[in-house]
DNA sequence: TTTTCTTCCTTGCAAAATACAAGTGACCAT
DNA sequence: ATGGTCACTTGTATTTTGCAAGGAAGAAAA
């Protein structure tokens, strides 16, 4: 069972308009959510595998994402092994679906952003997984 | 000239890695800096305009994301009329080149969020103006 | 069997960001 | 002079974030 703290952002998922961009804004739109689902596409799954990203995630803050994100269907969390149990999250389709987002985002950020890893070198690390 | 706090985010564009995700998450990943983004696209452009959006973005935070964004290149600010002297932001190729960030979250938030308004009548919005 | 290790978190607290209300200054119209 | 609009700024309370430490549940090592 899922425990989520009731913050503003937790009750309503489409409190502010009907737009669009603004309901996917108040259940992705900060500075880490994106980044999970990101690490996910790329095969991480672990909490530990979260936390080692280079971004370098507060614990708290990592643990309430992934809250937030299964409550919203994003995400699933299922037991890779038992003895000991250890767990895996996995992106859903609809987590799947937030791929053209991202993918936009890296476009974006390669034209603009100087210095940024190549959609190439992302994409090999996504097929070597 | 513009005076931009030197808050953490405000530093260094790239500080966290070279990922372009996470870059245009330092930027971008907030609840409202895309909705102005948004609203620019639809057309709008004054201080009163995106104050009137229905979200209702706190004024302080609309101020201070401007800024931001002005330094960051994503748009531009200019005069429209003298006499009195009016103001209207506008989104430069950077800034536009958005749209398929936007265009991916509408596609989503349509899928997946229930009562959303659709693309078409977003586009029909954008055709308007 | 006590200690140590790993994984997956939780808790406490300081710092930063956000939200809300009110105020300010420039300019213009009456 | 007074009042109105636009484009913000300021003050303050609340919320969220960041950081460090702690903790439970096994399993492995001593």
């Amino acid at each position: 069972m899922i425990k989520v703290e009731k913050t503003a952002r937790n009750i309503e998922p489409c409190s502010r308009s009907k737009c669009p961009v603004s309901c996917v804004l108040e259940l992705l739109g900060d500075k880490w959510t994106l980044l999970l689902v990101r690490d996910l596409l790329l095969g991480k799954g672990t909490y530990t595998e979260f936390q080692q990203s280079p971004e370098g995630i507060p614990t708290n803050i990592l643990a309430e994402r992934l809250k937030r994100l299964q409550v919203a269907g994003v995400i699933e969390k299922a037991p890779y092994q038992e003895r000991p149990v250890r767990y895996r999250y996995h992106l859903t389709d609809k987590g799947r679906d937030l791929y053209p987002v991202l993918s936009a985002m890296i476009d974006w950020g390669n034209r603009y952003v100087e210095g940024t890893i190549s959609r190439a070198e992302i994409e090999a690390i996504m097929a070597a997984k």
